[in-house]
DNA sequence: TCCTATTTAGAG
DNA sequence: TCTAAATAGGAG
């Protein structure tokens, strides 16, 4: 019987292609065939383009107009889960499926033959004449060339020059052999390194291993507070997956991180996995996106885009830290890595772990409704506990203007400096001051781009605009009234904070960290080694530091400003500064010392920071969910962004009334539409930008809505259009 | 009327 | 997305 899934030289095939085209072109399949999901090169006008084989033709085209295939491209076919994967995320996002494809071929190279390169091995016989050189490389390749080795390997191993070596290849002594260049990665074995788990992981690592072997979909969230031991447990479901010979994905929010993680996961497993994300290198980049297709690698440790690597057979998606909301982003595609990721898993029979101290309302939900698998670590490993927590009631504390560390935290940072532990202030603001202010006339000085304010970094002696990334030197006159000299900074950025600080407390030794202050990757993971060991007796950090690094010299962490966030209409807001708050304060006391974590704060009552400081994280899930019920807002309502932008603010605004006016398809499905509104931030890069919101129902048919009231107006011109489904901010 | 800049349609 | 063809605009 024939295979359905192959068509002969001839047929006619649908292939979808990388370029924005809203259906699949036909094309002839090739001489000696194609398989359906394999990638290739077809002519499109006069450019060839990549494609992949997406089913039989549709045949509605003249079929003396329909090209063939140029040919089949030398990568592993997409397989039919995956090409299910596109499919289903791209109507959940109201992508296009050629955008979807882009996002999964995203390496280089991908239509260039397997790169190939020389390698040398002993062969038979001897040399006609033995020479001192000839002889270092016979013995070097006797005694470690078993693999091979190129010619540059060789030659340094033996201390000679590669002629020597292409002399003896020509007398057939060396053999030399073409290989691919992509190798595969280094085998890593479930049982190298095992850890020794307390009796709570243990459990717990059986319970999200569970259905690794067998192929069966499903979810668990992993709840433990900091330090309790999470990764240990998801590295053991991770070894089930080599065990059971299936391939595993690590997702991280922050790249910095991943080089303490990597070496983490070499010493359980013994060999590096595979590492993707925007930082590694083009060759990298085609080495992994190849060996993940053969098989030829086990573990990849990844930013979210890594979900889109063409996995054989995967078997665990781990996404670690899974509130943190650098998962939601755009890479071109809105999408969210962990809603992805449960997705991609469900259609391949594998397993996902989220993991978090603090997890996302949206998971919490899901959990609680019994989607979930719900794990929760509640002992500590060793001895430490969780920090002493409390408020400082900034109401009462006498502080004067332009100063932010009270009183109260500067005695609790003596303390610690007396007995030679550490302190971590922190505070969620990078630069100096957030605002640059006229003394003279008041004027703000803001981006010329953007509609944000300029943030004045004094280490480099310039004002940024953390929305661009415009810079320019900090000027001396005011750029509105021409005053010179009476430009002012307002509000504490970690760079003041540290000046204030290293007033307070001249002997300390400050360390300030925050994401820009490294230039590398690297040099960041340095400098928190370093401060680890004790080169600092006070730390001031931003976000950064909430993330996974451990300090055990640390046992006290100051909150400067616990409020921000609080306030303001984002749903959000006191999610988010609750996840934030916890993480931080889990950094105090993670060793045997215990810790304190004091928050400044001007209102101690507030539920969020009550909530905070009792401990009562179950409390706080409750009292928000019951309230985003109520407002019939995700998890438990369904809502959409849509951002038009364009150089024209005319035109951005004509269309966003038109789409509010048009609202027909929306009201078949009892959706609401609110705005358009200027977006929270009205102008991005010279462009400008209006937001229109629409909320339903859980149930709706909300994609489908969207498209057709969307459909009604047509971008002309610069004007872009994108459609935010599950946004993670509004106003 | 011709040349160039800008918009728009089409790709198999 | 990229290209080529269509069209609008501007100068001579």
């Amino acid at each position: 019987m024939k295979d359905p899934d192959f068509f002969d030289a001839g047929d006619l095939v649908a292939v979808l292609t990388t370029q924005p085209l809203d259906r699949t072109l036909d094309y002839k399949a090739p001489e000696g065939g194609c398989w359906l999901g394999a990638f290739v090169e077809v002519p499109l006008g006069p450019r060839k383009v990549l494609g992949v084989v997406w089913g039989r033709g549709r045949g509605d085209w003249d079929i003396a107009k329909v090209r063939p295939v140029n040919r089949v491209l030398d990568v592993a076919p997409m397989r039919s889960e995956m090409r299910m994967f596109l499919e289903k995320a791209a109507s959940y996002t109201l992508t296009s499926m050629p955008a979807m494809l882009r996002l999964a071929t995203r390496a280089p190279g991908l239509s260039d033959p397997p790169s190939m390169r020389k390698i040398y091995r002993l062969g038979e016989g001897a040399p006609d004449r033995v020479t001192d050189a000839r002889t270092r490389v016979i013995e070097a390749l006797r005694e470690y060339g078993g693999l091979g080795f190129t010619l540059k390997e060789v030659s340094e191993l033996a201390g000679v020059t590669s002629s020597v070596v292409k002399g003896l290849v020509k007398q057939g002594v060396v053999l030399e052999e073409d290989t691919p260049r992509d190798q595969p990665y280094r085998r890593m074995d479930a049982d190298f390194g095992p850890k020794e788990l307390t009796e709570d992981q243990a459990a717990a690592a059986e319970k999200v291993s569970a259905g690794i072997k067998d192929e069966v979909y499903g979810t668990s969230l992993l709840r433990g507070v900091t330090g309790s031991g999470k990764t240990e447990v998801y590295l053991e479901a991770v070894a089930a997956c080599i065990e059971a010979g299936r391939q595993a994905l690590v997702l991280l929010p922050e790249i910095a991180l991943t080089a303490e993680f990597l070496t983490r996961v070499e010493a359980r497993f013994g060999a590096k996995p595979a590492e993707w994300h925007s930082g590694v290198t083009m060759t990298e980049r085609r080495r992994i996106w190849r060996m993940v297709g053969q098989g030829g690698a086990q573990v990849v440790i990844g930013a979210r885009s890594a979900l889109f690597l063409p996995f054989q057979n995967l078997g665990l998606i781990v996404v670690d830290e899974e509130h943190d909301t650098s998962y939601k982003q755009d890479d071109g595609v809105l999408y969210n890595a962990r809603d992805m990721a449960v997705l991609r898993a469900s259609l391949c029979g594998a397993r996902v772990i989220l993991a978090s101290a603090t997890p996302s309302l949206e998971s919490w939900a899901n959990a609680d409704a019994g989607k979930y698998e719900r794990i929760e670590l509640t002992s500590r490993f060793g001895p430490a506990v969780l920090p002493d927590m409390r408020a400082i009631d900034m109401r009462v504390e006498d502080l004067p203007s332009a100063q932010w560390i009270s009183p109260t935290l500067q005695s609790a940072v003596r303390s610690r400096l007396e007995k030679g532990e550490q302190s971590l202030l922190f505070i969620n603001r990078r630069g100096y001051a957030p605002v640059t202010i006229c003394r003279a006339c008041g004027h703000q000085v803001g981006c010329d781009h953007c509609d944000a304010r300029m943030v004045e970094h004094r280490f480099l002696k310039r004002l940024l605009c953390h929305q661009c990334g415009e810079s320019k030197p900090m000027p001396e006159a005011c750029p509105s009234c021409g005053v010179e000299g009476k430009l002012a900074p307002v509000g504490p950025g970690v760079e003041r904070l540290a000046e204030e600080a290293q007033a307070h407390f001249p002997e300390a030794r400050l360390a300030v960290l925050s994401s820009d202050l490294f230039g590398s990757a690297r040099a960041l993971k340095e400098g928190i080694n370093q401060i680890a060991e004790g080169g600092a007796d006070i730390i001031i950090g931003t976000q950064l530091v909430a993330k996974g690094h451990n300090f055990p010299l640390l046992t006290l962490v100051g909150v400067i400003d616990a409020d921000l966030g609080l306030q303001g209409s984002d749903m959000r807001a006191a999610e988010r500064t609750f996840q934030l708050m916890r993480q931080v304060a889990g950094r105090a006391g993670r060793s045997e010392r215990k810790g304190t974590a004091l928050m400044q704060t001007f209102q101690p009552d507030h539920p969020v920071i009550r909530a905070i400081l009792s401990g009562d994280e179950e409390g706080f899930w409750q009292a928000e969910a019951d309230q985003r019920r109520h407002a019939g807002v995700p998890p438990y309502g369904r809502m959409a962004g849509i951002i038009l932008s364009s150089p024209d603010v005319q035109q951005v605004f004509d269309i966003g009334n038109q789409l509010a006016r048009n609202d027909g398809p929306l009201r078949e499905i009892g959706a609401q539409v609110f705005g358009p509104a200027p977006a929270p931030i009205a102008r991005v890069r010279g462009r400008h930008r209006v937001r229109l919101l629409v909320k339903a129902e859980k149930s709706a048919p909300i994609q489908q809505a969207l498209a057709t009231w969307v459909s009604q107006v047509k971008p002309k011109g610069d004007l872009r259009l994108s459609v935010d489904i599950d946004p993670q901010s509004f106003y």
